[in-house]
DNA sequence: TCTAACGCCTCTTGA
DNA sequence: TCAAGAGGCGTTAGA
């Protein structure tokens, strides 16, 4: 997917040249909206005062307009002490604010501390978004070792991925049918004569262990769009 | 449309009180994913520390993989200063899992700097999702389109239980042997013939799975001596 | 999340 | 066809 570009306004934050200190490749250009383009992510950068001055002189929403007439993934970027930058507005100026931004704009705000911090953001959401995370998640982590692990711990932690079973139940079943595997292979109206496991949980059981899956969610690389 | 849910475990948060004390409407449940539901919109919300700990045991994702089997629009909700309670994880998992999120699951992140403002943001989303903006705005909305999400998670987390199963191996067994109950009946030999599972790992499968547990570490009860 | 270390798997080589 | 070795990839652990 596309690289960095950067608004030519933005230089004088002091961002794009922390982004080339540290190895980010990006074009600097006047964009029509917002301050960094990442593929389909369009960034608007605002630190607390320029937040509160949109909001005052009725630039904010026209401004989400345009970063969504430009991009599909509008985000709001804000720096530094906001709460601090509000002098003169009600304390709702801001959630009001954010809520509608999200709401009717789709609009994504986050917060970081400082330029620093959102430079490290920014180069974070270069990298996902050319080249992945690298590897795919684990839904499952922090498995029992099957070395120097208690007897049942692996059989158990197996069991328990299934909904509805908990430790208790995973036990339960495990006494029933003597291993994990002979658990996942009982029919639903075995799991229902072991306590702790009524008709709900049993088709949950048994639906979840059939559920032929046809698409998995991917970190590896580069999102498609 | 519909009002706004809360999970019953955010009461002692304090933010239903304040919801509450400023009269905005709402019933409390347990839900399945999430702490705050408007119509199709589910937020989970977070503290810096709840993150972090997230992060660091591994739930951030599925989470996140719930959130969005559970609704279309997904958000995120970080409070308060969010960079000041990492106290020992790597500086870049903040933009890292924020960047993801947001890249990869399609999870819309928004940010407040205390629970009060969460509460009146909370109070600006309701109104603005059920009745509007209650003034004239130049409303384009322009849906953030978010894949459908994928529907092997459960089967996913099922298989990554088994030792040496990663998310990688686990995707490649299930797309070689279809369902989690296949991959689990499996034999040995069967299994080797998948990608990424050598004598080793298959062996220790099968033992895993066949082993027949005698006893489980039990906290229920005070141990007996 | 990122980083680093480790272990396993696979493929190639060579006989 | 088999055995051994190098290299790469995937899993884990730790922060
Ligand atoms: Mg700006
Ligand atoms: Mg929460």
């Amino acid at each position: 997917m596309s690289g960095l570009v950067v608004d030519s306004r933005e230089t004088n934050s002091g961002i794009p040249a922390m982004l080339r200190r540290s190895g980010v490749e990006f074009v600097t250009e006047e964009l029509a909206a917002g301050d960094y383009r990442i593929g389909n992510i369009l960034i608007e950068r605002k630190t607390g005062v320029d937040l509160f001055q949109s909001i005052y002189d009725g630039r904010l929403f026209p401004q989400a307009e345009l970063l969504c007439q430009h991009a599909e993934r509008p985000f709001l970027l804000l720096e530094g002490d906001i709460r601090a930058a509000n002098t003169n507005m009600v304390e709702d100026a801001l959630p009001g604010a954010v809520s509608a931004l999200s709401i009717f704009w789709g609009v994504q705000v986050l917060w970081m501390p400082d330029s620093a911090s959102t430079a490290s953001l920014l180069r974070c959401m270069v990298r996902h978004s050319t080249e992945g995370l690298g590897y795919e998640v684990p839904l499952r982590v922090k498995k029992p070792k099957l070395s120097a692990a208690p007897d049942g711990a692996l059989p158990q932690f197996l069991v328990e991925g299934l909904p509805g079973v908990g430790a208790e139940t995973a036990r339960a079943l495990l006494r029933h049918f003597g291993s994990a595997k002979a658990v996942f292979a009982a029919a639903p109206e075995d799991l229902r004569k072991c306590a702790g496991v009524g008709p709900k949980t049993a088709s949950a059981i048994d639906a979840a262990l059939r559920h032929q899956p046809t698409a998995f969610r991917s970190t590896r690389a580069a999102p498609d769009r």
